[in-house]
DNA sequence: CTAGTTGCAAAGAGTTTGCATGGCG
DNA sequence: CGCCATGCAAACTCTTTGCAACTAG
């Protein structure tokens, strides 16, 4: 029941803690951390297993990709990351958590009007952020 | 401008039609169809060719599957689906349309307090409806 | 008749799994 | 030494595509 005790497993926390402002698909994470680290870093299927692991612990979030395929993961920074609605920028691909307050009073709306209680673990709001949507220069 | 008018099509958008208030994978239509018309259907890899047009014509709307694999697809009934949120329970399958003004109202919160533009094309708020919840045993 | 559509099967893309090797306790 | 993690490759699932036959107009 002990914590990391692989150099893979730490690697691969390292870079979600690190990278914990946006969400990334397995082969990112992969190259992502050979580019840290180099070496022989570690095999995809044991970031997948790994990641599955973190999923079931509630560690790491796991999000379907919009454009279509492959899933994106994201590290669940702290347990109130659990009680509140993220928001995802396709810009950017950065991801913004909007408080537990507000995240609150949005989907008691939406329980008062339609009585549908919005999973606040499976929901994820698309769209685009300050800067992406304010400097956009289109890129 | 013509719509080349096949059976296949046809049997397609009437189960579509029939079917709005969930969404559906491609297998699902596609056993649907078997299941109403029985004959020989429709190939899967049509259903696929289909929908990819329907969606690009903005007809229908594809859902990421929460579960894990296969996207899931919806007939967009009137324009104004296009304007609002819709909330997809977990329970039943069942989507249900918030309406454009609650839908904005939230919405402009969020682009209030974090200046984050949600697209409403994209978001899709997962939850349990007023049935799934009140009836819920809690299994 | 001509162009668009269909359906099969094969190819692709992403994810999961079996199994032997290797490391930590 | 025993058990779990790793890594490779094969297996799987879902989706897309090539191609020949077919059908609507």
């Amino acid at each position: 029941m002990s914590e990391y005790k692989t150099e893979q497993k730490r690697l691969l926390l390292e870079f979600l803690a690190k990278n914990g402002d946006r969400s990334y698909t397995i082969d990112e994470i992969v190259d992502g951390i050979y580019a840290d680290a180099g070496e022989s870093s570690l095999g995809k299927s044991t970031v997948y297993r790994l990641m599955t692991r973190l999923v079931e612990e509630k560690r790491v979030q796991r999000f379907a990709g919009e454009k279509g395929r492959s899933f994106s993961y994201r590290i669940i920074a702290d347990e109130h990351c659990h009680n509140h609605l993220h928001l995802k920028c396709l810009g950017c691909g950065k991801i913004l958590h909007l408080d537990h307050e507000t995240s609150d009073a949005l989907l008691e709306q939406v329980r008062m009007l339609k009585g549908f209680s919005v999973s606040e673990e499976q929901t994820l709001l698309f769209g685009s952020c300050a800067e992406c949507t304010g400097g956009q220069k289109n890129g």
